[in-house]
DNA sequence: TCCTTGTTGTTGAGTGTTCAACCACTATCA
DNA sequence: TGATAGTGGTTGAACACTCAACAACAAGGA
């Protein structure tokens, strides 16, 4: 294993010369470094496994799996594209490609709409709904135990309520 | 926008129907499907900003960057591969592909290694230790910008040490 | 020595995502 | 009504990642 540092690009003796004149620069410290590479890691791991567990079990990914909860919490288990590609920070070309998928799957069915000629309805198949019924199982047993179980319940809360912050602060794309 | 529930299939009438005799099913409650989302959805526009702003500054993917500052940290800026890939916890497969292409953009070098006939070194090039070195603040703004700045001190060391823990707990690949 | 097993790293095919361009339509303003 | 700008959604090519298979070598025992 290396060592835990980060983002300021060195550790070794000759790196001060490598930054002339850049005290100031306001690098992280190392203990900001730290919490920064366990976020990363953990991440990556966390949804890694989760996106694993899903595919093993019902051949869903976990984008996929969360297109299936959103149309299922609409009304008549339908939304606009560009209401579910917001609704998970996704690009419109994601959303149009990975719903094509799953409408060729059988998972989606795609309308055209009535008020706004220029849009389209996605809703959640029959097929869809028992899927998700059966998978939502598999993610919320890997959600526990990944996540919920390895955290206090203030360190849970208090993590969800910082990246509530910070995902408002970052505006939504447009593309 | 959408309600903010999750994990649970849905919230209308016609669900408990769809859910036969699962109350003990152990879902997840309104409050955690809500710290839950908030995760997903604040990781994922945090993510996608910070790899963005790193393209469109250095022509440099997020992961590519965290390649030049593991490499950068390391004796001899060199590392096996493998040990490359699981301080990342991404793939060797990946991590072939990145180094294959940061290996044609002239950041990085490859040598075979003497002492074990299999193995190669990645060594960065200093070509890639100058373009780490101006990528480096736009990363670390960027890092303090969307993510500590949001936070008080305490949010963050607890988002930190949470992830330490989740990361911790989900043992590396070996893909 | 030979055989077996495990490790390191690569390859190519398949899959998912991004990006830029585009068409169809709506909205606004004159 | 016509012109213009903006929005919703799709497309195909380029790019990144996964997966399974593989080649080369190491390690250890018979």
């Amino acid at each position: 294993m290396t060592s835990q540092t980060s983002a300021r690009p060195a550790s070794s003796a000759d790196v001060d010369d490598c930054f002339p004149g850049e005290a100031g620069a306001n690098w992280l410290d190392p203990e900001q470094q730290r919490l920064w590479r366990s976020y990363i890691i953990g991440t990556t791991r966390l949804l890694e496994r989760l996106d694993r567990e899903l595919r093993e079990a019902h051949g869903l990914s976990l984008p996929e799996y969360e297109v299936l909860v959103r149309l299922s919490e609409a009304d008549n288990r339908s939304l606009r594209m560009a209401e579910l590609a917001s609704s998970m920070s996704h690009s419109r070309s994601r959303t149009t490609h990975t719903i094509a998928r799953m409408e060729a799957a059988g998972l989606v069915e795609r309308f055209s709409c009535d008020q706004d000629g220029r849009g389209r309805w996605a809703t959640l198949s029959d097929k869809g709904w028992k899927l998700l019924v059966e998978a939502a199982h598999t993610h919320v047993r890997g959600v526990r135990e990944h996540l919920i179980d390895q955290l206090s319940p203030s360190q849970f809360a208090t993590l969800g309520d910082a990246f509530e912050e910070i995902g408002a602060h970052l505006a939504p794309r447009t593309t």
